[in-house]
DNA sequence: ACCGGGAATGAGTACGTTAACATTGTGCCT
DNA sequence: AGGCACAATGTTAACGTACTCATTCCCGGT
């Protein structure tokens, strides 16, 4: 049985090579065609398209990258892929890829694997990228011995600072310095933070920017909350606020809490935000609640994908030196917060 | 100035010749060496291995693949990307690749590029990979011309039926049958419909099931509404739809709008779900907003992205045939149904 | 002492591509 | 007409790996 559309049978992958035989030239003028080169007749270059076409060629990308060294393809080790954020970022990893005519090489590092920062570099070493991308939650001892793989240029994306690698990141300690500033314009200064679980580096970045900006007014920090990012858990967070009749403001590490939040306190009988004002984090409540009220700050994750992979790329050419990136946030006011009473 | 970690500074990637050399063997014995084949002296092995830590050699992709004629690396061409459900389906996807040692090589195919699916799959077959998944928006008409790229197995990711590839998707039908049946059994004849986008083929898959499960009952669909996936649009929708005397329950095509509809609802004094039962879809607030009472039904999208890799792995062996897989949804039981009044 | 056998190792080759160089053909200028 | 420039095409080599086969070496059995 031949195949409907062509008139020979290719049996398995097809060789510019063969295609040459076809053609009646030589292999080199079919790489010529295949790669657009101007050195080529009308008549000869449709003779090899046919040719092309008829035995379904399709370039052996191992045969092109052995010969030029490049793959033109972006490695990403990822961790804790379904966590909040990553879309955005995977987003701007593939455009910013795209960008450059490059295809991303992904690999999820899960817990059948060690999680360490060396492991992971050595399982994407033997991949085809140019330039590799390591999305993992890093404890910050994790960095103290790392080396990136000789030869292949490395961007974490984390706010932790590495001597050797640029660290892009979202400003997870900023994004608290501008809702402080904001609540503070306002006249709150005794503001309570509900955190997420222990374990999570950026709720330790937000919780560190709300304590360093209380101590910059002179405040006392009363001991945050802990909730694990979920609205339930930041009703119950606010529940346990209601009876504090010092603070003015609650500043939730996400939105979700923050809404949680929220609830929780007028279910105990004071209003949001005339007697208390709610900030989140996050702006991720947006299409999800009808009339959002909340105000909030929002980070471009795209733009942090977009970061990492540009250094990346930057950094395969000798004269690169690492740098730390943060992406700034921006605040989304919205109706939680008012002024303080005095 | 040397590398500090070696005697020697290796320029550029490190051939097995390389290490070789230095270690004194051929470049065969370094070859099996890296693969860890047995019949090598255990005085030899370790030379070598000190060898290659010296170098910093790490195998050539591009060299290995180029013999061995496989890539070990799942295709995965994606339409956009920050679509609700991705970052499962994208889960899934690295989960299942990673479980038999592949990688996943993504290109974003935006619209710089045309959309087709014969467009994918030209840009895919240049790229290292040994089986591709689409997973792109796709109207109908695509379908009738597309054969898959010869030699390559493609699996698509949509409702739609495809003779020559396998597809793979979430039962976007099926979840209507679900949730009529669950209201039919409490009395619910009189539903109301309130879609996503007309472009959008999971709301198109989602009213059709809605209007078959109306008229095996013998009732007359009423006209749907329409919005745009957000919460606020579901408000609209509730508002208008709150009027209706007759309607007992409504179906909002996902939850963010369901949410909406019930916010309408009772603002304009209807209680839910005592005057009428709302149901939505994909079991998307659940961590998000604080007290979830909404009855919905959730798509296992781990479990999409997972059997789309394992039927695209599946199809490189040639006695594969193409089959149309469909992932059933589940009820999530909560408190926005109740028996319809007579 | 000789031979057979198996383990360790090496030599040669092919995978598909592209760069560099070599060759042929064509037309134009002097 | 002779030669020169340039375009079109062909030839050769190399990239790094792993398979196949050949060689060497050592040991034990007769």
């Amino acid at each position: 049985m031949q195949d409907e559309k062509s008139g020979r049978a290719p049996a398995g992958p097809v060789s510019m090579a063969q295609v040459a035989r076809v053609a009646g030239v030589s292999q080199q003028t079919v790489s010529r065609v295949a790669n657009g080169l101007p050195n080529v007749s009308e008549r000869t270059r449709e003779r090899v398209l046919l040719a092309m076409e008829e035995l379904g060629f399709r370039p052996n990308f191992a045969g092109r990258s052995l010969r030029s060294g490049r793959y033109n393809s972006v490695g990403l080790a990822l961790y804790n892929v379904e966590q909040f954020g990553n879309l955005g970022t995977i987003k701007g990893v593939l455009s910013a890829a795209g960008d450059v005519g490059c295809a991303v090489t992904t690999v999820e590092m899960d817990d059948r694997a060690p999680l360490s920062l060396a492991e992971a570099t050595r399982r994407m070493a033997g991949l085809p990228i140019d330039a590799l991308v390591i999305s993992m939650s890093l404890k910050s001892d994790d960095f103290e011995d790392f080396v990136p793989q000789p030869g292949l240029s490395t961007v974490l994306l984390t706010m932790y600072e590495h001597p050797r690698c640029t660290t892009v990141d979202s400003d997870q300690y900023g994004c608290s310095t501008l809702l402080m500033d904001h609540l503070a314009a306002r006249g709150h200064r005794e503001v309570r933070f509900v955190g997420g679980p222990a374990y999570s580096v950026d709720s330790t970045f937000r919780e560190k920017g709300w304590r360093d900006a209380l101590a910059a007014r002179g405040v006392d920090a009363a001991e945050p909350l802990r909730g694990d990012w979920t609205a339930d858990s930041g009703y119950e967070a606010g529940a346990a606020l209601a009876g504090d009749a010092a603070m003015t403001a609650v500043y939730a590490a996400n939105d979700q809490m923050a809404l949680g939040v929220v609830e929780a306190l007028r279910d105990a009988g004071r209003r949001v935000p005339e007697d208390v004002s709610v900030v989140g984090v996050d702006d991720s409540l947006r299409d999800t609640v009808p009339h959002v009220g909340l105000t909030t700050v929002r980070f471009d994750l795209v733009a942090r994908g977009r970061a990492a992979v540009e250094q990346a790329l930057l950094g395969t050419a000798p004269s690169y030196r690492p740098r730390a990136i943060r992406i700034p946030p921006t605040l989304v006011e919205r109706s939680s917060v008012a002024e303080a009473r005095r």
